[in-house]
DNA sequence: ACACATAAGAGAACGATGTTTACATTGAGC
DNA sequence: GCTCAATGTAAACATCGTTCTCTTATGTGT
């Protein structure tokens, strides 16, 4: 059913078709986002960058939204490799979490353009299906490593939660500029790994 | 130089003067948002809710975005409020600290309209020296709390980065629903209380 | 080799939006 | 009562999101 279609360029001159509009426009979105926020992207803008016309890109997107939360799903799946390629390089499952976090916090780093695309575009995951699971599969990795580090279920939802929003806040933070005035020289991420580091030290026995 | 406009409506009948569009239209703006979200907010639709033609609001706000940033000043200053008097309300550091986190989250969840105004709606602060300001001004209370707590600047500054990082992953995790799988039960911010305590609690000593 | 169904663009049109400009109305102070 | 600044209206423009209808490659079966 679906077509599967190789982004071959046929030299056929100045070429009717496209070739990938699809990819096009998704490129062509994420560095109008970079560029100019998320706010600053057009679908006028964008297809005269893939050099088409502002009809074009509805045979591949419904809509404007839809575009973003087709973005936001490549994302998330980047992401999700991304994390699971860095908890497989190491055994312990304490170092598999902190390697988590600091994917996530590197991914926040590498791409800031889909970063802001995911969490900076006022994107209603709720519509988009595919969004959400994705997103969710991401937090499932941290949320099973919780489960084998701690005891029971309530201290696993805890240091999960609590882990996922540590190194969220620490990449939304540092993508939006907040903690510039903060941390001003340490631009390398791996200043933060002390921060996770010492999170994931923490004893997390005793108490509700 | 500034004149301080009281919002006192006369009763002049239909009243050609709005008397304070300002601050409707701020309202107007921070109930669309609310609604619809970010991008769900139209100058057009909101003078239409203050009653008034859609050039109206270019005699008070520069433009759309202008319009945005001094939402976010209001938030942050009203942040800086409770988390002042939370902070004021208890005496030990360490308490002082809980109690500042959980003003933030108090707010998020009070106030969710500003708060997406304030960090969901793509604002580039860096444009807004006043929305800068008055953030940081938040973020002060927080750094100077951790500098009385650690005995080095340089373990001070990593607790508050990372409490103010945990902390605003919380709140945003929270806010846009991305925790809502995880942590279905708990819409009481109490609950979280326990993940900013546990945070505090950590020996935080050695190490760099 | 050929006709044809179909995917994928073109082009024009619509209403809504952000913004600017020129003009009108109001109230306050002299 | 006149003037002036503040604040509104009305109309205009470019841009945007979206939807039509029409056109053109493309590849498939016969």
């Amino acid at each position: 059913m679906v077509l599967r279609k190789e982004a071959i360029k046929k030299k056929t001159g100045g070429a009717y078709r496209h070739g990938d509009l699809k990819t096009a426009m998704k490129r062509a979105a994420l560095r109008l986002v970079q560029e100019k926020g998320p706010r600053g992207f057009s679908i006028n803008e964008a297809s005269r960058l893939a050099g088409v016309t502002v009809a074009a890109p509805y045979r591949h997107f419904a809509d404007k939204e839809s575009l973003l939360a087709e973005i936001a799903v490549d994302g998330n799946v980047l992401l999700l490799q991304q994390v699971n390629e860095a908890v497989s390089r190491v055994s312990e499952v304490k170092q598999k979490m902190l390697e988590s976090g600091m994917a996530y916090l590197r991914f926040s780093a590498n791409h800031p353009d889909y970063f802001k695309v995911m969490f900076g575009a006022g994107l209603d995951r709720s519509k988009y299906p595919e969004a959400e699971r994705t997103l969710r599969s991401c937090f499932d990795v941290i949320w099973e490593l919780s489960h084998l580090i701690e005891s029971t279920p309530e201290l696993a939802a805890q240091r999960a939660v609590s882990g996922w929003a540590l190194v969220h806040g620490l990449a939304t933070l540092t993508a939006d500029g907040s903690l510039a005035t903060a941390i001003k020289p340490q631009t390398h991420l791996e200043h933060l790994r002390p921060l996770v580091q010492r999170f994931l030290d923490q004893p997390y026995s005793t108490t509700t």
